[in-house]
DNA sequence: GTAGGGTTAG
């Protein structure tokens, strides 16, 4: 996890700051001059027209007026364009007219209408005006930004009818087309067939790369563009390969690219400053990016690409000096230096300064961009404001998916899961990130079978499965120990191919581990490419699980070798692991070198990890020690560990001792009176058994009933101890009757000890035999074939895979 | 005329 600086430096943001309106920066107007070309607004523009009308506007000058709106790409410029387009009614084929087709196409491209301009395109063909070779890229171009895939691959098959097939400038717009469609293999064929390339060519192909994340190809594209000689890039070629750099995250070959780019002259003009800048900061080299940044003019894009990029790196007071930097300078944030600004404030929690920004917002009609409401929205969930949060979204005009999104995941963050559920229900659209966040609310509320449940109907609906999903399966089936689902969902991501990155791979080490497979747990993990101390952590929990504190230890070292650090996570995985193998003197070298030899401070869940380990290993008085000398007051679960340590090795003193401490703290935690009741118990002490159980009968409360799962056939039968409700139990009792019969046969005599109630001999054996994990057994052995291995998974114990070891089940069930 | 920069939710 990125370490969060706390913002401390406080937010200028006026009230004697200028506001306004405009949201998109314009040259200074000059004055009218009557000529189109120095035009440089729609009111200029609409005044040189009155003047025009009165002498007699011709087609020419139409013509003139669709091609200037196209350059202001706004709205307002659009209507305009319209207004004189019907004004002529272009119905003939002749050139002129077609000029003007075309010009209209443009402008509702660069007016972000690209529906509207595919339409028109496909009006023109009714008419039986014929495209030419100008029509094609201004069409191709809108398929491309809309992703339409049908209408573009139309005019594919109509330009090479039409013999266009060879023209350089519609070719280029072809492979634009295809790789902003995902579809590269399409695009290099195109790309390869090209009689003639130009650098616009090698260029689209290149970004093309980058963009469905192949960065790779599209660098060795570009060296290979070098090696050819047949173009030289310019500095659009090298905005593409530095930002596929950025992406890689390779700051070497960023340099690279850097010293080529010096070589051979290539203007270094804002837009690759910025790429530069960014692809730095993507790195993490941010002296590098700043020595940039600060080297020349600064302009309003570069300050946000700082901006954004500190905040997604987790630096949150950096961003403010920028701000202030920028204020400084006269210039004012926009849109796109709030909406990271904001962000940074939600990640801080800085409700203050997060509602300064909202007032900003707002005074400057910002607004109506529907990304900065979403992360107003987003920064008050995150500062457990969710009524506030709820009327900023019921005020929003534009809603989008992303928006009921955000309330929603504010929602179950803010622990209202009634609404949440309701949302997710009366969500007029939801995409493959709402089914993400409803299966993350199900994991960490521990409905495992429910998210199984959940990602059928989501596959069934035909959304896009990805690895945030697929991490959320994983949970599950790790949770339920369902090692046939596991294995299925393994295979499904690599089948779907669904990239495995750092955080999926782990996730799969845990759920095979989870599942009692130590074995494909440490397959997966030996294949990540790459790791991080969370995926070396979850491969020593692999083996704390699997009870083998030696490779744990081993995992360990190996971790420090390869030079990732640990973290205090990492240390209470290690130290559990020692403490479930009985490797004392490791464990508490380990927590001496904790501290001695990488500076973390022992948080309360290593004390636990320590006392746990002293005390299954019998040094009661040792652990008594720690607790009374650790820095902090102990709480229930160090408590806990010593009662469990005194009930193994019968220490009933010091476990009266334990269990006062844990009542006084936990009055309302079950499992530890149960515990308590159980010591009792043991020493026979049915008086105090019974004062226990009426105090926890009082207080109304009831244990989580132990369960014994098993999954037969990719079906999860749960039992619980003594609940007969399965359908098959008389076949159950059958097999369980026949085990009892052969045990005893052999010599077996079942410890009654360990039944903590008082009742008759003959009950207790009956209890005992009616543990959930046997019946999960019992029914195990009857649902397989002979020879099968069969795992029981319990509840209470998470990650335990049980073996059928009689007398040493957990009197707790 | 065709290609490039900062942008919210899990």
């Amino acid at each position: 996890m990125a370490a969060t600086t706390a913002a401390t430096t406080t937010l200028h943001l006026s009230p004697s700051f200028p506001t306004s309106n405009c949201e998109k920066e314009h040259p200074p107007p000059k004055t009218p001059s009557g000529s189109l070309e120095f035009c440089t607004n729609i009111q200029e523009l609409e005044q040189i027209h009155a003047q025009k009308i009165k002498t007699g506007l011709t087609r020419g000058t139409a013509i003139k007026l669709i091609t200037t709106c196209t350059t202001f790409a706004t709205k307002e410029s659009l209507n305009y364009a319209i207004k004189v387009f019907e004004l002529f009614q272009p119905e003939e084929a002749e050139d002129p007219s077609l000029f003007m087709w075309n010009s209209m196409i443009r402008c509702y491209n660069s007016a972000g209408i690209s529906e509207e301009a595919i339409l028109l395109y496909q009006k023109m063909l009714v008419k039986g005006i014929r495209p030419d070779r100008f029509t094609f890229p201004f069409v191709i171009s809108a398929c491309a930004k809309i992703a339409a895939a049908s209408e573009g691959s139309q005019a594919h098959g109509s330009l090479i009818k039409m013999g266009f097939g060879f023209d350089p400038f519609v070719l280029n717009s072809l492979i634009h087309f295809y790789a902003e469609c995902g579809d590269m293999d399409l695009a290099r064929k195109v790309f390869d067939g090209m009689p003639e390339r130009n650098v616009v060519s090698w260029t689209s192909l290149i970004c093309g790369y980058a963009h469905v994340d192949c960065p790779q190809e599209a660098v060795s594209l570009f060296w290979e563009m070098i090696r050819m000689d047949e173009v030289q890039p310019n500095s659009v070629t090298m905005a593409c390969v530095v930002s596929a750099c950025a992406r890689l995250q390779d700051v070497q070959l960023g340099e690279q690219v850097y010293a080529y780019m010096c070589r051979s002259g290539v203007e270094l003009n804002s837009v690759l400053v910025n790429t530069l800048v960014d692809m730095y900061m993507k790195c993490g080299a941010v002296e590098r990016a700043k020595q940039l940044f600060h080297q020349g003019e600064k302009n309003m894009v570069l300050c946000n690409t700082m901006v954004s990029n500190y905040v997604r790196l987790g630096l949150l007071k950096e961003p403010l000096n920028i701000v202030d930097e920028i204020l400084q300078k006269g210039l004012r944030p926009d849109r796109v230096t709030m909406l990271a600004i904001i962000s940074g404030f939600a990640r801080s929690g800085d409700l203050n300064s997060g509602r300064e920004c909202h007032g900003y917002v707002l005074r400057n009609a910002f607004d109506g961009w529907d990304a900065i409401s979403n992360v107003i929205i987003d920064m008050y969930m995150k500062c457990g404001k969710p009524e506030t949060a709820s009327r900023v979204f019921a005020l929003m005009f534009n809603k989008t998916v992303v928006s009921w999104n955000t309330v929603f995941a504010g929602l179950i963050r803010n622990g209202d899961l009634d609404s949440a559920w309701g949302l997710f229900n009366a969500m007029p659209e939801r995409n493959h990130v709402s089914w993400n966040t409803m299966l993350g609310a199900l994991v960490q509320d521990s409905w495992f079978e429910e998210v199984l449940a959940l990602f059928r109907k989501m596959q069934s609906s035909g959304l896009e499965v990805d690895r945030v999903t697929m991490m959320s399966v994983a949970s599950a089936c790790g949770y339920l120990g369902a090692l046939d689902l596991a294995k299925w969902s393994h295979a499904y991501i690599d089948r779907s191919r669904i990239p495995c990155d750092i955080r999926l791979g782990t996730a799969l080490v845990d759920m095979y581990a989870r599942c009692g497979d130590p074995t494909s747990s440490m397959q997966v993990f030996r294949r990540m490419r790459e790791k991080d101390v969370s995926a070396w952590t979850a491969a020593i929990g692999a083996m704390a699980m699997e009870g083998n504190g030696k490779w744990a230890l081993e995992i360990f070292a190996e971790m420090i070798d390869s030079g990732v650090r640990p973290d205090s996570v990492a240390f209470a995985a290690v130290l559990t692991a020692c403490s479930h193998s009985g490797l004392v003197e490791d464990g508490q070298q380990l927590f001496i070198s904790m501290q001695h030899d990488y500076n973390i401070a022992p948080h309360i869940v290593h004390y636990g990890c320590m006392v746990d380990l002293l005390g299954r290993a019998g040094l009661l008085e040792e652990a008594r020690m720690l607790i009374e000398n650790m820095p902090m007051e102990p709480n229930d679960i160090i408590w806990g560990a010593l009662l469990a340590a005194c009930r193994i090795h019968n220490n009933f003193e010091l476990a009266d001792y334990a269990a006062k401490g844990a009542m006084e703290l936990a009055p309302d935690r079950i499992g530890i009176h149960v515990l308590v009741s159980n010591i009792y118990a043991s020493a026979g002490k049915w008086a105090d058994v019974a004062r226990v159980r009426l105090h926890l009968k009082e207080r109304g409360a009831r244990k989580l009933p132990g369960s014994s799962s098993i999954e037969v056939n990719g079906v999860i039968h749960e039992f619980t101890s003594g609940n007969e409700s399965h359908l098959q139990i008389d076949h159950i009792a059958r097999m369980l009757d026949e085990i009892c019969k052969k045990l005893k046969h052999v010599g077996h005599v079942p410890d009654l000890a360990n039944v903590l109630l008082d009742v008759d001999e003959e009950e207790k054996e009956h209890l005992l035999s009616r543990h959930s994990e046997k019946l999960a057994m019992a029914f195990g052995l009857i649902s397989t074939s002979p020879g099968a291995s069969i795992r029981v998974i319990k509840n209470l114990r998470k990650g335990c895979v049980l073996a059928w070891i009689i007398g040493e089940l957990d009197a707790i069930n």
